[in-house]
DNA sequence: CCTTTTATTATGTGTGTACATATAAATATG
DNA sequence: CATATTTATATGTACACACATAATAAAAGG
């Protein structure tokens, strides 16, 4: 007999969920209820259901009870990843090396996702990564100097800037998205893969209290593939 | 003055943390000083750190006491999505075509996959998924008709095999991974884009109680992005 | 000095209670 | 009959308390 916990109970539920025992949608016994029948107290229920439904896996409404999800949507949960620590798990050698790194007006596009006034200038900021001296990964970055202005003086000899801006304004948030695209002639000749190739890209904007502090593209290079369980 | 719930606390240490009180890997005070700080009870201190540590933001360790993560690889969430919904999402008439559907002895990294024996068959399944008439994925799938025997005989003239295995074997678990792969013969034509284009790929494989459902691959059309905040 | 044992301590969790809040259902009102 | 108001109810949340558990630090033993 095991010992009941909010987490064996919601291990329960998820299996008589998993088993069809109450169908999509439908609504499942009330906290009081399942109190009860688990032998313990409605507070321990309700954690469980809580867990559930912080997974998606049932919706909980005040007075209309809680209710199997209709709409059984699984989540993914991606850590969005550091090359190097990328690289160094499949115990690759990592180095990385800045093509670019200036001073200048960006394009409308990236005015606008970093919020600048007109005319203002953002440090355009491209670099490779390697994996065994192999080009890995191609990141072209644009970092809103107003809110670090200290990179200008940053180390990339040793650190990317990918690092250097975790450590430096670690925990904010923002926006990612993943597509494919064809190899451009910069990307290509970075990537030393032909023009026109299919490449995995993850485009990263993040924020810090309001202010955009830097917007990202990485381009991987052919076969790369972004994996999860759910 | 805000009320102290334990979502304004764990709002108020996340700000504390995003403005670097603590440094990164840094003890942060145990929940006893911090419940005396916010003039609230234990309990309610612990559910917001503890909402922190699931987000990854903090680490907790018994008798070691919270610290700020010093490994901050923030985690995005991806709903994994039905087709019709994305489509009807962004306002689009939804329709599919089946364009195969037979039993036969799959390849050997779908036989793997799905754990199936040497000889066994499986159904294969191909769709296309159109918005407004315009393909907009292609869906190539291999099911387990030990798992399922049931799909013969449903109706794929009116749900595609996405919704009815949804509606099936709801909350199964499983992997997915993203990649991008240039188009090939059959996926150009039934995309209706050139061959070699970029596409964005979903590759997903389900299983339930240990056993593997359908293996999955899908192929979004040119420009398909996947987007999340994180 | 090193190893083993024993506190000590911060988090983890369950209980019972009380009250807050949203909302579905029932009732009253025009 | 449609609409506004009230009531009942399930979840949401806070609290005080007790004990469990893991891991570190201190003490004891060799």
């Amino acid at each position: 007999m095991n010992k009941v916990t909010h987490q064996t109970i919601r291990q329960s539920i998820l299996e008589r969920i998993q088993k069809g025992e109450w169908a999509l949608g439908e609504l499942i016994p009330g906290e009081a209820a399942l109190a009860e029948e688990y032998g313990c107290a409605r507070t321990t229920i309700n954690r469980a259901l809580q867990g559930l439904a912080d997974e998606g896996l049932v919706v909980r409404k005040r007075k209309g009870g809680t209710r199997v999800c209709n709409m059984p949507v699984r989540q993914a949960r991606f850590d969005i990843p550091i090359v190097r620590e990328q690289v160094e798990a499949f115990g690759g050698h990592y180095r990385h090396q800045v093509l670019r790194k200036v001073e200048k007006v960006p394009p409308l596009s990236i005015r606008t996702r970093l919020g600048l006034e007109k005319g203002a200038k953002a440090l355009q900021l491209d670099t490779v990564h390697l994996a065994d001296g192999r080009p890995f990964a191609y990141e072209a970055r644009w970092v809103n100097l107003k809110v670090v202005p200290q990179i200008r003086s940053a180390p990339f000899d040793e650190v990317s800037a990918n690092e250097w801006l975790v450590q430096t304004v670690p925990f904010s948030s923002g926006d990612v998205s993943f597509s494919a695209v064809a190899a451009g002639k910069d990307v290509a000749s970075a990537l030393e893969c032909k023009e026109g190739d299919a490449l995995f890209v993850i485009d990263r904007t993040t924020s810090l209290a309001g202010e955009f502090v830097t917007t990202m593209k990485l381009f991987y290079r052919e076969g790369y593939q972004l994996y999860s369980r759910l």
